[in-house]
Parts: structure tokens; C-alpha cells; sequence
DNA sequence: TATTGTTATACTCTATAACTATA
DNA sequence: TATAGTTATAGAGTATAACAATA
């Protein structure tokens, strides 16, 4: 997408605009700031619910990060290319492929992790903690996230 | 994108996880409530920056909606296809295409415009009024649009 | 030389259908 | 029969490069 200049009020009053916008912007920073990692917000996340879950299937995991199963064999392939997780057939039912994280894998999620808090931080700085909290909560309630998990957003741990 | 059951912590407080499903959410909405009307929020857009600024050529209104010029050909090809737009040589500078409303154009506009209006209120219903329009506001900061213009959040006309 | 519209082309992300190996 | 992973394929949406007409 082109972004240049503000749009004018016709498109600055569209929820969708606004919408877009805002995630593409949010993607391109993501994508500059983890770059020396060699990773993207993606692959990030995949390793995220990995760690806080582990022992999950591929299809499980895509589940959870709401991506199909055909999309998640590609994403597993470039992981494993980059040795931050590993395949293994489960023992119990071989039909499933058990994603694990590697050594490499966790040291990098930690790493990637505080440079994606410094870059959410950085994207919320034109608003007051007060109304970053509440935009997050409001996106939260919008895409219908669980309660209680709420901190993170002025919240630079 | 597959999207299913609520999303558990370690998405939910990521930013990019809660403004790309926010966004495909919207779109979806978007695409379903505009059907009827034989146009998409994108196509839609375009109506609305030519009738607000009347006398655009391609290239300008491409830039006010922050797409490739490239990408703008296909747009007014099929706006045009649609009898909703017409396109015709600029006499001062016959490089350029002036890209006008039909008055089909400017009647499906007024059509869309309601369905798109109640499509907003309906998709920002879990939220209070005053949640609503401090999201809306927010993501204008974020976003650069220009001071003013915010009403139409909860303000369903 | 520079700009506008256009076309051709390619790349990313995603989904659908069909195959395989297991259950 | 049904499920997990995989592959092939196709469809959006977008971008880059190159060309024609015009300035």
C-alpha cells in the first residue's frame, strides 16, 4: 500500500480506513524493527504460542493463532529453516506433528519479544497511557478476546 | 484468514494481533452489508473521495486514498464497468483521466453510505458510545488524520 | 526530461481441493 | 470413514518496471 500524507475527513471518519491503516503501519514497523532478528510479527507469534503452550500440534497452533492449516505448514517450514523449532511425529497419534521450540527458538522469542514491546510502545506514543489502555482494551472487546488480560498496553514492562 | 474462537493472552495483548483481526472482522462486515449494493468498502471509499473533491484525476484521488496509481486503473475500470463513475480527458492536460460520479454513481453512494454507517454502529455495538468514539479518535492519532472530523462514531446519523 | 495512465509481471497472504498416512 | 499434514493451485491485493501519450 501507498501511505503518504493524512487522509482527509471523508476517510478519517471510515472505521475501515482507520482500521487498515492503523494495521498496516503497525505491520511495517514490526517488520523494521524485527527484521535484525530475522523474523516478522508472525513468525513471532507462532513462537509465542508455542512457548505459552507447548506440546501443540500444527493444527492446534493454527488454531489458536487463527491462520489455516495449509498456511501453517508453510510458516513451520520457515522456522524450522531457521532452526527456532523443531518437528517430531507424536507417539501417540502419528498423524500429528508436535511443533516444539528450540534452544535458539526460546532465546530468540525472549530477544524479538522486548524489541516488539519497545515498538508497540513507540506506535502507542501519540496517545496518553490512559487512552492506549483503553484502545487496546476496546480492540480486545471487538475481536472478542477473553477478559482479564489487559496489561501490556502503557505498560512497557 | 481463519477466524474462529476467541484468541487466548499471548494474542491478545499484541497489538498486531488485535488491529489485523479487528480489521479482517470489519472487512468481512463490510463485504456482507454492501453486497446487495454490487460494490466493496474499497470501491465505496472511491465514491466517496470524487464526490467530496469533485474533478480529480486518477492520480490524485489515488493519493488521497493512499493506493498505487496502478492499482487505481483496475479500481476505475471496474467503477466504470459499473456504469458508477465515468472517466474522461482533461482539456487542460490530456495526460490526465478526470474520474467523475454518474449519477447512478452518486445515488448508490447515498445508498451505500447509510448501510455503511449502520454497518460501523452495529460493528462498534459491544462498546459504550464514549469507548467508541475515544477508538475511533485514537486511531485517527495513530493514523495522522487531520484535527476535527470525528463524529459519525457513535453518532449514528 | 518528467508525468499520467496503462500493461505486464511478480510477490505475499490466504483459501480450496485433493493426495498420503495414519486412526 | 475421519483426521493431520502436505502439495498444487488459484485468487485477492499490492508493487515494480517499462511503455505510450503528453507536457
Amino acid at each position: 500500500m501507498t501511505r503518504d500524507a493524512p487522509p482527509d475527513d471523508v476517510l478519517s471518519s471510515r472505521l475501515g480506513y482507520l482500521l487498515k491503516h492503523a494495521y498496516l503501519r503497525l505491520t511495517e514497523e514490526s517488520a523494521r524493527s524485527l527484521a535484525p532478528h530475522g523474523i516478522d510479527g508472525r513468525e513471532l507469534a507462532v513462537l509465542a504460542v508455542l512457548d505459552s503452550h507447548g506440546e501443540l500440534s500444527q493444527l492446534e497452533a493454527a488454531g489458536k493463532l487463527g491462520i489455516d492449516r495449509t498456511t501453517m505448514v508453510a510458516l513451520v517450514d520457515a522456522l524450522e529453516g531457521k532452526h527456532l523449532v523443531e518437528r517430531r511425529r507424536s507417539p501417540q497419534d502419528r498423524r500429528k506433528n508436535i511443533v516444539e521450540l528450540t534452544t535458539t527458538g526460546r532465546e530468540r522469542l525472549r530477544d524479538a519479544e522486548v524489541v516488539r514491546r519497545e515498538m508497540e510502545r513507540r506506535f502507542l506514543a501519540p496517545l496518553s497511557g490512559a487512552d492506549a489502555t483503553l484502545l487496546v482494551q476496546a480492540l480486545q472487546r471487538l475481536v472478542g478476546a477473553p477478559a482479564g488480560s489487559t496489561a501490556q498496553a502503557s505498560d512497557p514492562t
